[in-house]
This record gives structure tokens, C-alpha cells and sequence, in this order.
DNA sequence: CCTACCGATCGGTAGG
DNA sequence: CCTACCGATCGGTAGG
């Protein structure tokens, strides 16, 4: 069989980013090296440098691509409910927008296992700068995602819960590729209502300040929750 | 100012463990190193290596004390509730139950942090036979948190939904770290509430197989869902 | 002879 | 597109 012809350029460089995004979620970083990826993408290590600059760049580009997908996701969720707010009929449109989103949040974990894994726990290897960009971009993905619940429950945002809501949302999200095997009898797809429905009807259900008793005494006035600066990932100290 | 008396060795050992936690939390294991290590200890890299073996038993000792104080918590809230099940009187046991151990979990993230981060993401570097064995304890610990769901919720069980549900809830505690700042206006204590309000009622509203219309087409009997082996993190590919 | 520790430097390998 | 290398720095250990 013939030796298949050489992509172009630009094909190249998404194989050596797909190769990448694989090494990078399966080992980490820090510990793949360049010599790693160009193997994995039938390279030289001196041609791979003919593709990419250098090893930051593998990591910005493939974390910046996924949250751009990410934002695309919503995007059409969006833009899908705008064209027909009505929803299912069974719940308010609203709820429906928030069901949507989830669904289509935990439905791109199935092709994008390797390159989200890279966005949510490797984003703390890259330079400061691209480091900020990102999580510019994260935090507006989370407040996409808190406005549509604000719109759906308008008395938690009062509150001061839709942020923290949020990310404990994006936690059950996010935590999937931990454990949910691509191979394994449960799929994305038939895990997605689980999560949506866990959400929605757990959600009208949380009580808002908390007076309950619990272990710290009474050392002042009721703490009122507020939102803290919702980071989507960790951050690097100085 | 006399020269502070030198530690015994247990004590000394304590420290470096607790430092070597801020770091690899901080710049994740591969990146830090062993003089980073020593600095902050204290010690000369030399003196350093007089306490631990090599930078891998750093990391093996951290992840196996955080899983085993995860195991005490719950030894800790199952005797409380097995000397009083009764509970708060106004929700049946089974569910107190789970709600203690799930404001336990979270609460127990206000002091340990950096070593709960450890072991959720740089267990991966570890040596194969030291991350089988956590892994092996860590699974323990999702079937304790399971049996607890499953005593209150039978019929989940049943629908194969315990462990995938476990699962979940140890997304929205897992991923407290990345975005709760303990410095913010949130803490731990007041999320902990949150956090088992949403779980506690949500899980009775999910809808086991799915028999809605999907986007996958109908090829075949829909998908009974089954239980993959749930892995607390992620391993890694030979 | 022990412990606790130091300054200096080893062999090997990383990114480029 | 490869072989051959570089400056630096890693984890770990030597002698004292």
C-alpha cells in the first residue's frame, strides 16, 4: 500500500495538537516530552519544531481550542432555544434551557475526553499570560451557565447562590472523564439526564443561608453567603 | 535567640510531608523539586534526603495519610450516627446519614487542601504498585459513600444508579478546591449544606433507564445502565 | 561509634 | 527532515 501522502500544513498541526492533548491528559505536562509527541505523531522531534515553537504553545493552543469549543456548545444550545423557546412542553422553557445545556455540556465529554481533561487540570502549567486569558474565557463560560440558571431560579440569585451552584455543577462535569471509562457499560449519553435531573430537581431544593446550628460558635452575625470570584481552575502563587 | 531545638525525627517528617503537600498542590509533583522541597523545610537538600527516601515516597505518604483521614471521617460520622440513629428527627436515618457524611466530606476540606488536591491530581505519578494500592482504598471509600446511598435508596440499586451517582458527588466535592478560595466570602461550612441539599434532593427525582428520545437512532433495545468500575482519578495508559 | 547534617557534585536527561 | 549536539537542571549521593 502506498506510503499516505503528507497532510498539509495545517492538518499536520491538528494531529500533532490531538496527539498532544492525549499525552498531556494521560501523563501530564510536565512529564511528556517533546521527543513523546513527535513519536506519537511519526515526527522527528526536529520537524515536530517545524510545526510548533515551542512546548507552551502545544498546551495554549489545545486548551484555548476546547474552551472555544466549549463557549460553540453553548452557542448553539442557545441559539436552538432562542429558535424555539417552548421547550418539551413538560417544563417551562426556562428549566429546559438549563436541561439542554447540561446535557450538551456532559454529551462533549465523549469525543473531548483528552482535550478537556488538558483544560481542566493542565491550564496551571501554562505561562501567566496565556494562563489569565484562559480563565477569563472559563469565568465567562460560568457565567453563561449562571445566567441561564439565574433566568430559570431568579430568588437563588438574590441569594448569592448561583455561582457557587454553578460550579458545583461544572464539578459533576468535569469530574467525569475521573472515572467514566469510554469502554465501560455506562455512557455519556445515558449519564447526561442522570446529572440533569440530579441538578434540576435538586436545585429548587437547596435552602438558602443556612441557620442551621453547626460547629463554629456564635462568633458574629449569621454569615451571609457571598459569591466568591468563581475560578474554573487552580491557580499557580507566586 | 537560641537556636530552636531540633525536632524529632517523627515531628520533622510531619513538616516535610506538610510542605511537600503546599507544593506539589501548588506546582503539581513533576515540576517541583527536591531543593524546592528542602527550601521550604528548612533543610539542605542533603538533610532533606536524611528523612525521606526519594521524592517519590513524598508523594506516596501524603496521598496514603489523605485517603486513610478520608476513611476516619467516615469511621467517624457512621459511629456518631450508629450511637444515635435516630438523627435530627425530622428525616428518616438512612438519609441523615448521608447528609453527615456529606457535609463531613466537604467540611474536611477546609484543612486539607493541599493534600486532598495531592490526591485527587498527582496520584497519577506514582508508581504503579503504590497507585494500585490507593486506587484500591479509594474505591473502598466510594463503596462506603455508595452503601450509605443505597441503604437510603434501595431502589437505585437496583437501576445500577449508586455508583454513578457516588460518583457525581464526588465531582462537586473534588472540584471544590480548584474554585473555593478560603480567603473568599464562602466557606467550607457554609457550602457543606449546599452541597447535601442538592444530592439529597435530587437523587429521589432521577429517572433510571431513559426511555426519551435520545439522538442516537433505534439500534437496538435501549441501553440497560450498568455500573463501569468506578476509578477516583485517572490512571494511566501504559 | 551514633545522629544529624553540610557543601559539592555525580550520572543522566530534559527542552530546544 | 535527521544526526548531533548545547546549556540547564533534575533527583540522588559522595566524603567528612
Amino acid at each position: 500500500m502506498a506510503r499516505p501522502r503528507a497532510p498539509g500544513h495545517h492538518d499536520q498541526r491538528t494531529a500533532i495538537l490531538g496527539h498532544a492533548a492525549a499525552l498531556f491528559a494521560a501523563q501530564g505536562y510536565p512529564s511528556t516530552t517533546m521527543t513523546q509527541v513527535a513519536d506519537a505523531a511519526g515526527l522527528s522531534k526536529a520537524t515536530l519544531y517545524h510545526y510548533v515553537s515551542d512546548k507552551q504553545q502545544l498546551l495554549r493552543e489545545i486548551a484555548h481550542a476546547q474552551v472555544d469549543a466549549l463557549h460553540a456548545s453553548v452557542d448553539e444550545v442557545i441559539a436552538a432555544f432562542e429558535a424555539d423557546p417552548a421547550g418539551s412542553a413538560d417544563e417551562p422553557p426556562e428549566r429546559a434551557l438549563v436541561r439542554a445545556l447540561i446535557e450538551r455540556l456532559v454529551a462533549g465529554y465523549a469525543g473531548q475526553a483528552d482535550a478537556l481533561r488538558v483544560l481542566t487540570d493542565e491550564v496551571r502549567y501554562l505561562d501567566a499570560d496565556a494562563q489569565d486569558r484562559l480563565r477569563q474565557r472559563q469565568r465567562e463560560l460560568v457565567s453563561r451557565l449562571a445566567g441561564a440558571i439565574t433566568r430559570w431560579q431568579p430568588a437563588l440569585a438574590e441569594a448569592g447562590l448561583v455561582k457557587p451552584l454553578t460550579m458545583l455543577l461544572f464539578g459533576m462535569v468535569n469530574w467525569l472523564f475521573t472515572w467514566l471509562r469510554p469502554d465501560g457499560g455506562l455512557s455519556h449519553a445515558s449519564l447526561a439526564p442522570l446529572v440533569a435531573d440530579l441538578f434540576i430537581h435538586g436545585v429548587p431544593c437547596v435552602r438558602p443561608p443556612v441557620p442551621r446550628a453547626s460547629k463554629s460558635g456564635p462568633d458574629g452575625p449569621a454569615p451571609s453567603v457571598q459569591t466568591a470570584q468563581p475560578l474554573p481552575s487552580g491557580d499557580l502563587p507566586p
